[in-house]
DNA sequence: TATATTTGACCACC
DNA sequence: GGTGGTCAAATATA
């Protein structure tokens, strides 16, 4: 059963595109002539991207085992984004805005996350591109002392998978212990386990766990002996439909609050599946697969020659954003359902690459395309609860 | 209504 | 017995 297929994006939003693309060739001011001579400028860059991004789109079955070529035009069109947010700000656009908007890819910073993974890559792709302004490869920051306010961190945190709302209880409200004893807490698990250090997030709540690209689900926090921050536990949000059994444990250091110390343990089975709605055709997920430390490894879990940086792993979460993130709304919604499913993972749950993609859609994939969709279909209108693992 | 986080309790390990 | 990891009820949010 086909529920997207992959050829059943390009039309839709194509008219936009060329639209975008005079807009951006001619510099007109698609509000009227009244603004500012630098708005003409930001439609030029956001025409741009939308023409690149355009330009890539044809370009993937030529491209697809091209991934430094398709790093490079990734790469131009971030730049064009990123030139459009700084003129943004500079015409009283909030910054609070545009970062709450862009930053869920990791806390880095919108765009900049897609910076290729060396400098070697870097000017390969600059020569690709035939132009090196590399100021515009610089990370979006907030100018110091703004804050994000509070819709702005929620939206952020939505998009991080970390929503769900937080739960205040002012006084504990539990049921008495139940008699039997609760069975099946083991503690010693597999054994594949890797700790990393993270930076918090450079703007907004530096609270929020960094973002990896993966979704997460928190089933615990533990105040931990010597340590002033407690510990939270995460497991994959998929283990209940997949069987997967990816976990992180995330602290922060006592040394440096602006950094988090991060312990994987398990693997990503869950990334067998595929996400159509980021199908894009095969190039995408060659490109993405070279960084993807499941693709490294074949686990969710990489070893440490492969164990991507944070800003590689944010990298292809940003890419997977961007693939959806350029598209008209109306058009991300037939595609995503408009991701309002749990309102949190949705937006999320679409970053996560996978090691190979086919064209068809397996039973997983379906299950994917209900998690991301947010409608009317529930999982469990797919998977009885006896598929369920954990109920 | 589904899905998320919070948090006290439970349990395995050292 | 102390500590860390996990469970699961309660509850907030979209």
């Amino acid at each position: 059963m086909h529920v997207l297929a992959p050829h059943s994006r390009g039309p839709p939003f194509a008219p936009l595109l060329g639209y975008l693309d005079r807009r951006g060739r001619e510099g007109i001011a698609i509000h009227g002539g009244d603004l500012p001579g630098g708005m003409d400028d930001v439609l030029s860059q956001i025409g741009d991207a939308f023409r690149l991004a355009g330009e890539l789109m044809g370009d993937l079955p030529a491209a697809q085992n091209d991934p430094a070529y398709l790093a490079a035009r990734c790469h131009g069109i971030v730049r064009a984004y990123n030139t459009a947010i700084r003129l943004l700000q500079n015409y009283g656009v909030g910054a609070v805005n545009v970062a709450a908007a862009a930053r869920p890819l990791d806390g880095g910073g919108p765009l900049d996350l897609l910076r290729l993974r060396s400098t070697e890559e870097a000017a390969g792709a600059s020569q690709l591109l035939g132009e090196t302004p590399t100021h515009l490869l610089e990370p979006f920051h907030m100018p110091a002392g703004a804050r994000a306010p509070a819709h702005a961190v929620r939206a952020a945190a939505d998009v991080a998978g970390t929503s769900g709302g937080p739960v205040r209880r002012l006084a504990p409200s539990r049921s008495p212990p139940t008699a039997q004893p609760r069975q099946g807490r083991r503690r010693r698990d597999s054994g594949q386990r890797e700790t990393i250090s993270v930076p918090a997030h450079r703007m907004g709540n530096i609270e929020l766990p960094p973002d990896d690209g993966y979704t997460w689900r928190k089933y615990g926090q533990k105040d931990i002996l010597g340590s002033r921050f407690p510990r939270s536990y995460y497991r994959c949000t998929h283990k209940n439909y997949y069987g997967c059994d990816a976990k992180k444990k995330v602290q922060r250091l006592d040394d440096d609050p602006f950094m988090y110390e991060v312990t994987y343990c398990g693997s990503h089975s869950c990334l067998t599946s595929t996400t159509p709605l980021l199908n894009f055709p095969t190039a995408t997920a060659t490109a993405t697969a070279t960084n993807s430390p499941t693709a490294a490894t074949g686990s969710g879990l990489a070893p440490a020659d492969h164990f991507m940086a944070p800003t590689e792993q944010a990298a292809v979460s940003t890419s997977m954003h961007l693939g959806v993130g350029w598209m008209p709304a109306s058009f991300q919604g037939v595609v995503a359902g408009s991701g309002a499913g749990g309102g949190s993972s949705a937006g999320m749950q679409t970053s996560v690459s996978t090691a190979a993609r086919d064209t068809d859609y397996p039973a997983l994939d379906l299950a994917d395309v209900m998690f991301n969709s947010g409608g009317s279909v529930g999982m469990d209108g797919i998977f009885s609860s006896h598929h369920r693992r954990d109920s």
